[in-house]
DNA sequence: GGCTTGTCAAGAGCACTGCTCTCGTTTGTT
DNA sequence: AACAAACGAGAGCAGTGCTCTTGACAAGCC
């Protein structure tokens, strides 16, 4: 829906093109500078247009940014996507990691695209329908994972206790629409997994870790290896 | 050394008055607008005098951010140190827990702070000597409890595997610094264990389990208390 | 006392931004 | 061929960070 397969008239097809370079333009400033410093004026003068041509494509700078967020989402579930389908699937562990593997690999080559995404929110807030979509697929790949291992009703043991009533109703609804047969400890426990990875690439790329740790990579691995073990991967 | 705090002549007190004044509105403007709305220009308007007076006391805008973050920083730290030392000693899960709960309520209070400190980075890069002291301190709090909870020499086990070879040199120079007597496994899983308690407040302020929590306080309460029980407390 | 020196607020100005509006032109449809 | 929609160009508005100059004031030295 969002790109139309085939633009019936020369006009559509002008059109879509143009769409695609202001972004592929937008995005090359985007990591240059960063997100403060897309321009939506430096955009068209890059293409030699002026600036209000483009308001014709992107109603404001808000709606070019949330363009590329939405781009950045379905860009980096398509390299989780990629890496964790060329896995064995019974190896779960290994698809686990290939997984969180490219997610890291992506966010460490795209860095300002990462945190469009996965840092501070820039302007009000996200237009929720476009962005909720793209953004739920990798934490659906990471479910899909821990919906085989615990196939055969052999969930890992926990060390951690049950969880409170509060939850009970958000959990089970997190169950119904993404992962039927999971138990609340369980789900849980994937939850906390889904923030690990995040965080441990956000620690990352943001410097918190700066003068701490020095191979993230072998850092990153390990880590994400024991929360594999945790979840019963492996 | 930032603050005099006896400025002897009667221009240094006026200086220190109105550069704390600066600040002030600054971080009122921060919380009403985010950190893309933070005009300098603003600023002085609300403050009563002319643009470029301000520059006389921070030589750009980023510095105002900059300055803003360090005290961001030693705000969170300054609530995390006042809950944490309020709990008896030797109840560590108390502890840990205390000193979690006050850095999201902090976190929750101040959204555009947070995301200023822990979102993604905002003009080119922190000036580092600044920030790192005040940023170093809540995870010295953490890793302080951790060290007394294996005082006695009676480190929890750990599930996941020994650490692997190019992560011992950052792990000797981490314990050396913070937290001498820690083993490198353990203290893999404390620095594991402050990404997540980033990544999880992270996660709620930038709506990231938007429609998928709803009581976000059970949740991170929930979460803490594994990890803390993962870390062998209480 | 007077005089120099440094600090300060004010103002004008530069280059830039997002965004709106109008004006001809081009394009696709009827 | 006629019409309406879409389009690019340009001018313009209000706002931004930042620089430079000017004049007022206070602190320290003779």
């Amino acid at each position: 829906m969002t790109a139309d397969s085939a633009p019936r008239t020369a006009r559509a097809r002008v059109r879509a093109e143009l769409t695609r370079e202001i972004k592929d333009v937008a995005r090359r400033q985007l990591a240059e500078h960063g997100s403060a410093g897309l321009s939506l004026r430096a955009v068209a003068r890059e293409l030699g247009m002026v600036s209000s041509a483009v308001y014709r494509y992107f109603p404001s700078r808000d709606d070019l940014l949330t363009a590329l967020i939405v781009d950045a989402y379905t860009d980096i579930a398509d390299a989780v996507d990629a890496a964790e389908s060329g896995v064995r699937r019974s190896d779960l562990a290994g698809r686990w990691l290939a997984a969180c593997r490219a997610a890291r690999r992506w966010a460490v080559a795209h860095p300002h695209e990462y945190a469009l995404i996965f840092g501070s929110p820039v302007p009000g807030y996200r237009a929720p329908t476009d962005t909720v979509d793209p953004a739920a697929r990798i934490p659906l790949v990471l479910l899909a994972i821990l919906a085989d291992a615990t196939g055969g009703g052999r969930a890992p043991a926990l060390a951690h206790g049950p969880v409170p009533r509060p939850l009970h109703a958000d959990l089970k609804r997190l169950r119904d629409a993404a992962a039927p047969g999971l138990s609340d400890r369980y789900l849980a426990r994937a939850l906390m997994a889904w923030a690990q990875l995040v965080g441990l690439i956000s620690f990352e790329l943001f410097g918190h870790l700066h003068n701490v740790v020095t191979d993230y990579e072998a850092h990153f691995d390990y880590q994400l290896r024991a929360v594999g073990l945790d979840l019963g991967l492996g």
